[in-house]
Parts: C-alpha cells; structure tokens; sequence
DNA sequence: TAGTGGTCTAGACCACCAT
DNA sequence: TGGTGGTCTAGACCACTAC
C-alpha cells in the first residue's frame, strides 16, 4: 500500500507493532495514496460518472487500509466535486447529467430571482486547424485540429450570451452540428455521455470590453456596448486542459454571481 | 453536550454502553456542537484573529468529547477559513493581517503574472444616514448612520479601482478620513484590528457597465468606457451583512480571476 | 433485515516545532 | 524533550435506504 520513497511500510502507522519506517523526507500519507488509486478509477472509467463505487468497507479490503483511512480519502474526493456520497445509498460517480447541480459552472442569474431556464442555439460546429493561442491553451501543437462551436444563449427569449467554444479535435472526434443541435441538456453533460469526457474544474478570467461589430450584431446591442467577456479554460482528470471558451455576456438584467470566502 | 431536541444523550455514541438516546426527529452530530461552541468563543472574542485557541486535547476535555470529535469540528472552521492549522504549533484563529492571505478578497490580477503591490488613495470618508437600498443590504433602518468611503486603488501607478465602502455606523464608531489615511494594509485588517470586525465570506455581482461621466473621470477613461462593476456584501460571524461595496475595476491590463469547481 | 454512509470513541504512532 | 496537529486503526452504534 504505502510506495513513499525510502520507506516500505505496510498498512502502517497506528496500534500495530511495526518496524519503524524510516522518517521519510518526503511523506505521503496513506489516504492520498487510497485518493490516487480512486482517482485513477474513475480516469480509466472503471467507474463511470452516475455509477456507485465500491463500499467503503470494500474499498478497505481492496487496498488493505482501515475504513476511516478510505473514508478520509472518499472525503476529499467529494469536497472536490469528483464523488458524491448518499447516505444509505452508497457512493456515486459525479455526472454533469441528472444532478440539478447541472448549471454548475454558469453563473449567470437574472436580477429577480427567477429561474429562467435558458435555451441554446447554434451558430456552428466546424473543424479546423488550432490557432497558436488555442493550442497553447489547450496544451496542443500550433495547427493540430480542433473543433469550434458558436452560438448563442436566450434567457427567457432575451439573447444574453455569445460563446465560442474550442476542443481538442482528437478527443472529440465526430461531434458535429446534429449531434449538437440533437442533444437537450447542458453541454458538459453531452461531453460527458458521448465522448467519455468530463469537466472537472474551470479557471475564468472576466473583462468589461466594448461589443465589436460582429458580437454586437449577435446579441443585438449597439457596437461599443459594455459586455462581461468571460474567458474560461476547463480541465478534466489530471488536471488536463480540455476547452477553451470564450463568451461575451450582457449583463443587463443578468449579473454574473461569485462568492468569495 | 448534547442538547438534541427529545434527547439528552450524554457523550453519547460509541464504545459506550449508554442508555439508547431516542431517536430524534431532528438530529445533530455532536461536532457540529462543538464547531458551534468553538465559533461562539471566536465571535465573543474569547479567542481573537491571530491568537491561538486551545489544543485539541484541551478543547476535548472541555467539552468532554473524544479528541477525533473536536478535531472535525476544527477541521471544518478550517475549511471555512475560520481558523488555521499549524502543525507542531497549534491552531490559530484565522486573520486579516499578517498571513500572505491579505488580498484574498481582491480578485483583480494583471495580464503578466507579476505582482504589483497596490495603493490606496483616500478621496472621502464621511458619515451620512443610510439610502434606503443600502440599508437593506445591512440589514439596518432606513437613515441609519452609515460610513461612506471612496477611495481609488493604484496599480503600479495605473489607477484601476474606485470603491464606494458603506458600513454601519455604529459599529464603525470613530472611523474618520485620518485614520484611514494613516493605517497601512488591507482595509479588512483595520476592520479587524481597530474595530473587532472580522469579514468572514463575501458575494458579489459582477456586471459590465459604461462609465458614467463622474467615475469616468476618477478613473482618467472616457465616459461610456466599458468597467467591471462589482457590488459586493460582506459578511462576518452569524452571517451578519457589514459591509457593502460596489466599485467599478479599469480591466484592460487586469482581468477579475475565479476559478470555478 | 441487511447494507451503506455518518458519528463517536480510545489509543497508538508519526511529523513538525519549540525549548 | 515535550507538546501540537496529522495519520491510522479497530470497533461500536446511529441514521438512512432498500428489499
């Protein structure tokens, strides 16, 4: 169980009557290793998001821990969004999909509270060769392919977001407009079902800009009208980037929400 | 301990050989007691920012409950940026000053990493009887004393920031343009310090609008220029609102950075 | 009733820090 | 050397869910 360099020892530490490992200069503790072994399950697609994982006290037997040493680990796994525990039930794979955590990462609400469900139209979805930025982002090589979605978000009838959206062509490998335009529900839950691909984390960083002629067109507002442009890289498993995005929001009526602690 | 409705369990739970505390409708987990008396302690300020509070042992006997017991109620106020693990020091009640932690309510970062350390240029500090938007938003009557404050912050040189601070008046008893002007670091600090004030969270709304004429010129940028409005209330113990600001961020050069999971 | 996660305990040992 | 938080174990009981 433990591999920590320059120690050895087995389901070490507590009540039992050990060897004494070596004070190691670099010590990991037994619940990351559980944490890496778990990780690397759910990455291989062991188990899928949605599906339960093996019990604690199972999880236990396997690696030959305690299940307070498991359950630190599942612990972890959870605060960070990868698990989710039910009691009674057991634990689950985290999904983009049925949760009604499904908005997770669009933060965008309307000034009165109101729930307005938001619908997607697409402008497009075509291939082509990544620009440097883009690649560099995505951690490609310059002109390696990649697949660009546009389109727009309607709040309620109102045309209030403009996104640009880069993929990695090789991990997306066949998406197209109709399987787009098909698909109901979020995209990352989409990403998720159809290509094995799943959101993890995202970095934003906001602007005020001046709406360009183009966008402006788009979301109907005049040119030079202040927009929220929201640039945002996710990454999955490994903390692999896997989309840029790019979107442009009107935030009249709307305001991006973010709390702070 | 515990003081579960229809329950007088004593230190109950485990190991022990207890009476069968009836199972209550409404149940709560003794460390969430513990995480309650603890906060009690830190907001009466029996423990103050930056002091340390008792070891775990100690807190254990106290409230005679196992060490695991405190130890998660500790590890939750922690997570919550309540208080501070230090190991082999001891646990410390979490502060505005000192920590390199200063800014952790400033999200704004310029587009090359560096780091440029700001200034604060005070414009007003004076006291006038709350609008009656503002007084909603702490929680006060309306024409309340309130403290307003508008200041600019630099950035390298750059100004980039024009806050407008509103707090209660009577908590911030005594806060005049002169003492602001002398104290030196983040203003959370001398909330701390000076007024026993400690913010805890924050939320924000964050909008793109065009600069109206008056901040226009603070911010030397043409009327109608697009700014990050950011309208943030800020809370301490109890969830207690003291604190709204709204300031409008120059971000060209400087994006708002968050991080989404 | 059986299985799962959730709470609680008691005790051992480890890593880190101060003295 | 002694104290603090950090890890690990073993075992009990509780709350919730399903069968």
């Amino acid at each position: 169980m433990n591999s920590n360099p320059a120690t050895t020892n087995p389901p070490n530490g507590a009540g039992a009557t050990d060897v004494a490992p070596a004070p190691s200069p670099t010590f990991s503790p037994l619940y990351q290793q559980i944490k890496a072994f778990i990780t690397q399950g759910l990455e291989s697609g062991e188990w899928k998001p949605g599906e339960i994982i093996p019990s604690e006290v199972e999880l236990a037997a396997r690696y030959k821990v305690s299940q307070g040493t498991v359950r630190k680990a599942i612990d972890e796994l959870a605060a960070d969004n990868l698990l989710v525990r039910r009691q009674g039930k057991g634990t689950f794979v985290a999904t983009h999909n049925e949760d009604r955590v499904q908005f997770r990462f669009l933060r965008l609400l309307p000034d009165d509270g109101d729930v307005h469900p938001h619908v997607s139209r697409l402008l497009e979805c075509r291939r082509l060769r990544a620009p440097a930025e883009i690649a560099r982002q995505l951690d490609l090589k310059p002109a390696d392919p990649v697949v660009l979605i546009r389109r727009l978000l309607q709040f309620d009838g109102e045309t209030t977001v403009f996104d640009e959206i880069w993929l990695p062509g090789a991990v997306f490998r066949g998406l197209t407009a109709e399987r787009l335009a098909d698909y109901k529900g979020p995209l990352y839950a989409m990403f998720e079902t159809e290509f094995g691909t799943r959101m993890i984390r995202a970095s934003e960083k906001i602007r005020a800009v001046a709406a360009e002629a183009g966008v402006a067109e788009l979301l109907k507002v005049a040119e030079g009208f202040p927009l929220l442009s929201v640039e945002r890289v996710s990454y999955t498993y490994g903390d692999r980037p896997v989309e840029v995005r790019r979107g442009w929001y009107v935030t009249t009526g709307y305001y991006y929400q973010n709390d702070l602690s």
